[in-house]
DNA sequence: TCAGAAGTTTGCGCAAACGCAACGTTTGCA
DNA sequence: TGCAAACGTTGCGTTTGCGCAAACTTCTGA
């Protein structure tokens, strides 16, 4: 195991109220783990015996529907912890985990978490207000794919994406990680034809700049617009 | 107050775990309420200073887009726990809660919350799990959306009210409160004309009968396979 | 009891998005 | 270096389900 600095972890939502003893601790019992661009982090159904924390990378946590057609349910951007099925008393992983990009993240033995929600006192708040982002997010998927036309949806897919996992660069601002149209596509319940399409359009408009696995959206605020406010 | 016993909620799951005395104590904080059908429980955005156990009744739990369109997030059936923003760590509710039926539901300061979970230690456990239900049950939701078509979606969604809330009676098992074409076309997002049309046709094909604010599903098996397994 | 509100049905035309198919391009690996 | 696999583009026909409109039925309350 590599040596870990507790700074690390000291401004991540889940340690922000604990002392630096509590938290060498914890990183202590900690494993770090490298995970190749692709590979399953953990698989829906599969026991929920380990916790992550994603220091560095990106998460897709994606559902397989019974034909065999994958569904996006959720990004996680570094700084996260996931796969927490025992905070929502769950015995098995609900979803798959797949590492988006070359993906770094320590692990705990999900037997930890017990005590780390006993022991520490700001541990299990700060993890229930992570629970309420992403129910907050689900909810609010569920809305937009009840309402809002596939261009919305997809510029709203992508407004979250760079607000996670965007970065700076001179043409605009670049999702951080490889992303295929295809991956687009499960995210807002398209083709990766439709989205292909749309985004030849933007590009010979001027709103977005892609590349292979690659998007960087140059107008955010005319991408605003288009999502729908 | 009315005078309520404490078999009322020794069955239900928060409850399941506590004794007799502390289920006598929390129930002497409850605030029994009355709500009409239609009325609004508490709305979106509005200070959580009150969390809900339905104990009559179901609860339609709706947000409204900025288009002034309703989404039906999800149903709340009687014995569950609903209003239970803090659990999430938020200040305010995340959506509107109305009564699909008449409703009778306790109520309880939110500034118990805390007491409750730290002091009965099945409480905050057995609570998570129905929050993890309902994050299992937005996640089916969004893979319904993004991949099936409305006839299979419309059909989950009887299927879902029946599990929930369904009566048995002689010709099928009839959903238990009044429901428009409207209310099941804001559950599967579509249109209240495509609900009408399908049910309709539903209907000349002995699947369904339905009157005005009923509907009753005749053959429970067959609509299983048109929801798509 | 009767007017109007609320809920439902149905027809028709249309647009969004899918499905299929074929072809172009980049990448990685042998 | 060259080939296969992965990724992306684009055209065309088709379908699903929406939008609008009009009429009908059931319920409610003055």
């Amino acid at each position: 195991m590599p040596k870990l600095d507790e700074s690390l972890l000291r401004p991540l939502p889940p340690f922000s109220k604990l002392d630096e003893g509590a938290i060498r601790a914890i990183l202590d019992q900690a494993t770090s783990r490298r995970f190749d661009k692709g590979a399953a982090v953990f698989d829906e159904g599969m026991p929920a015996d380990n916790f992550y924390l994603l220091l560095d990378g990106t998460i897709r946590v994606v559902r397989i529907t019974a034909e065999g057609e994958q569904v996006t349910a959720l990004h996680i951007p570094a700084g996260q912890l996931f796969g927490i099925a025992k905070a929502l008393g769950r015995d098995t992983y609900p979803a798959t985990a797949i590492a988006a990009s070359e993906v770094i993240a320590l692990s705990w033995p999900m037997t930890l978490w017990q005590s780390y929600v006993s022991q520490y006192d700001g541990f299990a708040t700060e993890t229930y207000k992570i629970i309420g982002d992403r129910v907050g997010e689900m909810n609010a998927r569920i809305v937009e794919m009840s309402t809002q036309h596939v261009e919305q949806r997809i510029a709203r897919a992508l407004l979250r994406l760079i607000n996670q996992s965007g970065r700076k660069v001179t043409e605009g601002i670049e999702i951080g990680f490889p992303i295929t149209r295809q991956d687009v596509s499960e995210m807002t319940g398209t083709t990766l034809h439709t989205v292909s399409r749309l985004l030849s359009a933007w590009e010979k408009d001027g709103l977005v700049t892609s590349k292979r696995k690659k998007i960087t959206v140059r107008d955010p605020h005319r991408m605003v617009v288009l999502s729908g406010a």
